[in-house]
DNA sequence: ACCTGAACACCGTTCAAGT
DNA sequence: ACCTGAACACCGTTCAAGT
């Protein structure tokens, strides 16, 4: 067969595609092979293009991550900063509920996460936290986005959800569920996020450090 | 070859010897085959006392999660309750760090998990938080847990750590790294549980419901 | 440089057959 | 009831070969 002028293959439609069956099917789901079909080629020829298969997906996981937004650490505000990231990094994985699970498997090392790491190290910083206080906010509140993405998005429904349609039988029509469920992860995350943030104002004053940084 | 008196497998030997392989060796690296060798039998032969690899994973997880503890809601102070609990929990999935991925990825749905939802759904209510609240406070709460587990534990640097480790490049003796990794893990999910508490103590008020309970 | 076809070393699972 | 050996339908990945 004479090889086409222009490549039938390219990082960006591999991955595109290769999410797309993701979403659809599951993580579990994803292989090569299937893959390859999707893409009218044979599962060799990917590997011209990634080298394994884990390269492809910490590169769709790059590429979800892109969306994290740490623009609010640019003043001195840094509960607009935090709560920015959160519910910015927390979209991101609801985007792609099925590729959550990978994502929070692996230590988040790529530059780019790094790179979000330092923003928000640096913000709260200037706002005042003690180094290792800044270092445990970053850590804590990655802890509250992790968990709810991959608590109940698109899984089915969890234990707490299924007790509280259990006893409150009058709300399990069916063409409710999928709404509730999604209502109780908003409304659980902002309650989350919302009573971290007041316990650690609450904390705040008793350190004992430089006070607030002046300006705002 | 006779068949052995006694059986040469038991569910119970099983689930030992495949956990064993997965603390050591990690999730992904466990395989039907593999388990069978370690046991000395071969693979089919797991067959006859599980029917899947699923359904072994899954009383594993029943394993692990059995240490749970919620004996801290028989009284009426819902933060002890809730600290015990996620304590427990938090230490339950410590133990077993490469097994956590697969405990996050499918809904807890056994009985066991339902009872132990119940449990802090109850014991909340009985504290006088409306019964949304309770869902939705066991759900965050339960957030901070997995996302504690998963983020850090047994699982190289991730990136805030890494950050922390870049600004104070003293601390990068080899021997204290994982001591270091520990800690900022444990003081981490501290911190984040009770700014958490705290914040929902703040809050209560507001919500201008049912008054404490009388005793305590 | 990019793709193919065939191969290699693995998987989970099934099933007839043995005891 | 429990275990074996062989098979089936899959995997990820490699590699010589073609263009």
């Amino acid at each position: 067969m004479p090889r086409p002028r222009t490549p039938l293959l390219s990082r960006d439609r591999i991955r595109a595609a290769a999410l797309a069956l993701i979403d659809k099917d599951g993580l579990a789901e994803l292989s090569m092979r299937k893959l390859a079909q999707e893409l009218g080629v044979q599962a060799a020829s990917l590997y011209s293009h990634y080298k394994t298969k884990e390269a492809l997906l910490d590169e769709i996981g790059v590429q979800i991550l892109d969306k994290v937004d740490v623009t609010g650490f640019a003043g001195s505000d840094w509960r607009a900063g935090l709560t920015g990231w959160a519910r910015s990094y927390r979209a991101a994985l609801a985007a792609h509920p099925n590729f959550v699970p990978y994502l929070a498997s692996g230590p988040g090392r790529h530059p780019a996460a790094l790179e979000i790491a330092d923003k928000i190290h640096g913000g709260l910083i200037r706002a005042g936290w003690p180094p290792r206080y800044a270092t445990m906010i970053g850590a804590s509140t990655k802890y509250l986005v992790l968990g709810a993405a991959l608590t109940s998005f698109a899984r089915g429904f969890d234990a707490d959800t299924q007790v509280y349609l259990d006893r409150y039988p009058n709300l399990g029509q069916a063409h409710l569920l999928q709404q509730m469920a999604d209502e109780i992860d908003t409304d659980s995350f902002e309650l989350a996020l919302t009573a971290f943030l007041d316990g650690l104002d609450r904390l705040r004053p008793t350190l004992g450090h430089l006070g607030q940084p002046g300006h705002e």
